[in-house]
DNA sequence: TTGCGCAATGGCAACGTTAACATTTGGGCG
DNA sequence: CGCCCAAATGTTAACGTTGCCATTGCGCAA
């Protein structure tokens, strides 16, 4: 019916109704201070022309654009999805919006995400680090815009949120320690991911405090298939009960290694994975893993940024903790 | 050094460099018709103000955002990360950017994604479709909102592009029949999935135009333990050769349950998975299964919104097919 | 010398919205 | 009956950018 031509303005919508453009602002802004009626007559017109506010001019008056800008260096990658459903979820609740930047292809530095995201209509940004970039020393956010890095490092000038991954190894070790085992073998990832190094560190440190030495560790490079040559190599250490591989891919990969050289699982070698990111893939075993919730640490970040407002509120540093799920891959010993 | 204080504009800039603010948009827009000296001057003012250009002013002035919105009713979901790779790589090609918004919660409609959207900063925009939505067919997008729909049904109005499920369980009864298969069973999912109800529809068809009558189909529920409980109940059907299941979870946990049973695969039974999502995740076998090029699909929805620019590109339906990997699952029986 | 054309730059207005201030209207009260 | 206050509405200006047209300065041809 009311066909469009171009964009229907609070100017049209002032002429159709008798009204000033202001009262159509207040009436959008549902203003206590327009007569009801007013109101509805205004609310006809807008309906009538199809008005949609406009952003643009909105937003140049206000100065605010009310959308978190998100700057990723590779979109896929564990617990990716769960953080952006994180992101989207905090920013519904503020009435923000969410806008999504690849900074692939260009330099792994936080300045070039930084300086992508100066251009779009956000008030604040969220990077996500896989690695490190070789600015993060000397980075400064741009002024005005808040800036939340999804990394276990702090930084002094951005807050900054991560999956406690030094907790999690750490749980993981108590864990298997408590069931009486005498040491934790580690199967590891490329040593460029930030995560993985910070797994591999706490799972070090968490043997040193018990006066263990740690035994040598197996690398691997997040496959299932590296999880099985893993498996194979220590299958055949006898000091080997238990073995704590980097993520779930390489802990179902390693059971089978093990498997494949006739020891069982759990009942000769204990095995513990990290992300719950394949479900229960083998329908009659649960692998006994830790759960993260990127949820959390996607809707922290936002909240951070869409939270603030006007306020300027400082850095803070969060970190959110896993937490161990017990499935039938580890064997009490006690 | 230059610290900034509120944002710097092009007034600022200009008066710094001692020129008018029409040659400091020139110049950001690197225009022939100003002296390189001109523009370095300018330049050095705008570096030295820190100057970014303002985002809203400039859309407000174009009447254009250089963004393109994508509505999801679910985050998470297989194939979402792949689609949003696709969307952001083809963004980032042509100068765009990705507005994410969450429509959970809000009524499963396209008008709600639509209304939704129609507040924020983008040219156009794409809607991932999971379930039917209520108003598909009464639907009309925005005017001068173009809109792309991320499904297999073809709307009247609106582009659409995803994954041909249609021609997937075509390839895949093909593949079995021509291994010497007499039949294929399937393993579905639930119901109020579009994509895999598409799946079963293929299947079925397929099966018919070869003169077979489909068996009893097992409704799985996407999860490993559904396809377990059906594999074992498929292990006790002497007319089941081959299986094909709506995904590979199903598609493993169905041959634990042929396993459990004493079916040996491929052996006694062949099984086929579609989605390739979980990788090799058991390390000595590779389930047969059909790739799907989901950062396609997302390339070419964005493609299609921001290759369009300012002509009105007509309504077009792609589908694009995906590919079935060969793994060890499946016997030949020829 | 004068006039013309071109290259370089400046002035102005407008995009759509809304904050701040101005104006009108109606009603209550002295 | 007149005054004042509050409620309701209108007017103006500004946010930052850029298209359009005007202006300036310069070299060259007449």
């Amino acid at each position: 019916m009311a066909a469009v031509k171009k964009s229907v303005s609070v100017k049209d919508v002032a002429r159709l109704a008798g009204v000033s453009e202001q009262t159509v602002s207040r009436t959008v802004h549902d203003s206590p201070s327009v007569r009801p009626e007013t109101k509805e007559r205004v609310r006809a017109a807008m309906r009538e022309l199809g008005y949609r506010p406009n952003f643009a001019g909105r937003s140049l008056r206000r100065g605010k654009f009310k959308t978190v800008g998100v700057a990723m260096f590779n979109i896929t990658g564990t617990g990716n999805l769960d953080r952006m459903e994180g992101f989207a979820a905090a920013a519904d609740k503020h009435g923000y919006a969410i806008t999504l930047t690849k900074v692939d292809g260009h330099p792994y530095t936080l300045e070039s995400a930084s300086s992508r995201m100066s251009a779009l209509p956000v008030d604040g940004m969220v990077v996500i680090m896989n690695r490190m970039p070789a600015d993060f020393g000397s980075f400064e956010p741009l002024p005005g815009m808040q800036t939340v890095l999804v990394t276990m490092l702090e930084h002094p000038l951005c807050s900054t949120v991560d999956n406690d991954q030094f907790d999690c190894s750490h749980q993981v070790v108590e864990y298997l320690l408590g069931q009486g085992h005498k040491t934790v073998h580690f199967i590891s990832c490329p040593e460029r991911s930030l995560s993985g190094m910070q797994r591999e560190e706490g799972w070090r440190e968490t043997l040193r405090a018990h006066g263990i030495e740690p035994p040598r560790l197996v690398r691997g490079d997040w496959t299932a298939q590296s999880g099985y040559a893993a498996g194979q190599v220590l299958a055949d250490d006898p000091t080997c009960t238990a073995i704590y591989a980097s993520n779930d891919a390489m802990a179902y990969g390693c059971i089978r290694g093990l498997e494949s050289r006739g020891k069982r699982v759990p009942e000769d070698v204990s095995v513990v994975g990290v992300d719950d990111s394949l479900g229960d893939i083998v329908p009659d075993r649960h692998l006994t893993t830790v759960r993260f919730d990127n949820k959390r640490v996607g809707m922290w970040a936002v909240d951070k940024i869409a939270g603030a407002e006007g306020g300027a509120s400082g850095v803070e540093h969060m970190l959110i903790p896993g937490v161990l799920v017990e499935g039938d891959t580890v064997r009490d010993l006690r």
